[in-house]
DNA sequence: CCCGAAGAGTTTATCGATAAAAAAAGCGAC
DNA sequence: GTCGCTTTTTTTATCGATAAACTCTTCGGG
């Protein structure tokens, strides 16, 4: 650490009676070495407590085991329960974790890119919020970057997502089930037909079509936040509308839980007149009332996932295999906002 | 990056046709260089896009620019937003974060202090759980630390903490002055004088007094846990205990959140038969429903104290000037967990 | 008895920056 | 024109590790 003079190879060496590079060569687990002498070494490096210094083997061998994380705000729940899975994920594999928030504004999502610490890290996982597609391809990025998150976009870069369009399929289908008609949808987003809302509507209007109700564009609601607030607002706007509705599929949790909360203070029943799921499974759909259905992507399988890729694009140095696409496993968590009691 | 050959200052120096060390001075601001000479040093770096290596540089300097932020859980919002809070405190003031989760485990927690990575660092930021002062102590801690939170137990070491019996205090009153007087305590540890539960059951208790209400064992319920599913059980003991109260005062967010949905699902009002107040103004405190009066510390203003704080540590080096204790301000929430219509 | 190969260590160069010492250039005064 | 002083620039050493080249033993074979 910064205030403490910490030895060095140098001094084990001399302390051991040996030469630096004996220090080093033991360090690395180098073979030729006469026992008696590795027992002297071992004992100089306990005895003085050596540690090696980081920073100089980073800067000799030019990797740091270092990776940069890029999110958009830990304060979203969704984004911090990503983030503890990949930290722990980066941590298994023997890596450290340096995040990186961007509050999802374009400038600072380039900005990590370009970054003074992105010479620091061996690569980026990045989680992109307004970013799209061109925009990074044009970035013309030479260092390893997997792209990891619902709002994966069609790109040339390896990225590891969610089952969009199947995760909200079988929540919709499951709305259906209870025989709910009439289903909502929040969270669709103008303009685009990719990314994670284009497919989570895909999957809405497939269940709908499978079940053979027909899709109406008055159900629908616009919604690119993606935030409890912007949930809550949808949920006031559709209610205003007054269109009838006896169920609702939201983007994600955080939508889900502020459309929830609106519909509860107007004085509608969940799930009795409304019955409403959403998708992260984060850990506050379990302790809303009603609890809260929703799709639950693998987030540990997906960060192990992303880490794993990530890492082996580092190892493979600029040799770029094929562009890699993983896709998350997902189940259906089933809770009182659709089967409850109420 | 790893993978590019970057342009060193030898690359630049050579294009600008000067030494290097040319090259080192214009870059850290030194005034002795010609007009002429610097513009074409300035254009050699544009030229080759050259950025400084901070590998290098922190080699060089012993410095590193990065803190370690030691935090139990991100995917626990109270958590989550200190993190975010912290992050960009440590943006604004040029460091950045190394984000180092510990689970709440005391070995973890431990482990980071003497981790590999504590080198890689000027300074920790250290968010204790399960760790208490004495064994802080024992540590033998040689490097710049900060602790932060509210779980900040009386040490040797600086630290920034919230105002727990002040912000409790508040809380109370403000439920008594509701004119409820069955007024519940739900986060109580067993066997400790100090820390911030203690602290903020003085603060209930002194409340309670100044109002002339009698202090009773049987509305105080121990949690150590401090999370959603330990108040959802703290509170259905509270019930099952049979004890009225009309009341109850959480020692944090996320146990208020557990102990709402208890109290919902159980059939009763909030807050025509309970009212109910926690601590952290956390966002889901916000779209909770009814949503929920909380203590709000200024997350951003202990962040920023908390990074302040280490960097003047950092920057003093060895010379260690008096243990220093910042407690932020406070103001209290009020939502319809106390006040609504219900 | 000398040569070559293998084994065990040591010396020297390097990563890319900063720091200190040395050298060169510029300039006014005598 | 050159001495001395300041300004500007270059040379050399250093941070703590790794890599490559080199030295010194030891030992077996011809």
């Amino acid at each position: 650490m910064a205030s403490t003079k910490a030895s060095t190879i140098y001094d084990v060496a001399k302390v051991a009676g040996v030469s630096h590079q004996t220090v080093s060569r033991l360090l690395r687990g180098y073979a030729g070495i006469r026992e008696e002498t590795r027992a002297r070494v071992l004992d100089a490096i306990k005895q003085l407590d050596y540690h090696p210094n980081i920073t100089a083997r980073n800067l000799r061998n030019g990797s740091t085991g270092m990776i940069a994380l890029a999110i958009p705000d830990l304060r979203q729940p969704y984004f911090a329960e990503l983030a503890q899975s990949v930290i722990s994920a980066a941590r298994d594999a023997g890596l450290t974790v340096f995040v990186e928030t961007t509050d999802g504004n374009p400038e600072r999502e380039l900005a990590v890119l370009g970054g003074t610490q992105s010479q620091l890290v061996d690569g980026v996982l990045y989680i992109p919020k307004s970013i799209d597609a061109d925009i990074l391809t044009a970035q013309n990025i030479e260092f390893p970057i997997v792209l990891l998150g619902d709002r994966i976009l069609d790109s040339q870069f390896d990225h590891v997502t969610l089952p969009n369009l199947e995760g909200a399929r079988a929540a919709v289908q499951h709305l259906i089930s209870l025989g709910r008609t009439q289903v909502a949808f929040i969270g669709a987003e103008p303009d685009t037909d990719f990314g994670a809302a284009a497919l989570r509507l895909r999957g809405y209007r497939n269940a709908l079509e499978s079940a053979g109700i027909a899709y109406r564009h008055d159900l629908v609601i616009f919604d690119s936040e993606w935030e409890r607030h912007s949930g809550a607002s949808s949920m006031r706007a559709l209610l205003d509308s007054g269109v009838p509705f006896d169920a609702v599929f939201c983007c994600n949790d955080a939508l889900a839980i502020g459309a929830l909360r609106t519909l509860l203070s107007a004085g509608l029943k969940v799930p009795g007149d409304v019955a409403i799921a959403g998708f992260d499974d984060t850990e506050d759909a379990r302790f809303s009332f009603p609890s809260l259905t929703s799709v639950a992507p693998g987030r540990d399988e997906l960060a192990r996932a992303a880490v794993g890729l990530l890492q082996r694009r580092i190892e493979e140095g600029g040799a770029r295999g094929a562009r890699e696409e993983i896709v998350s496993g997902y189940s259906l968590a089933i809770r009182e906002s659709t089967v409850g009691a109420a």
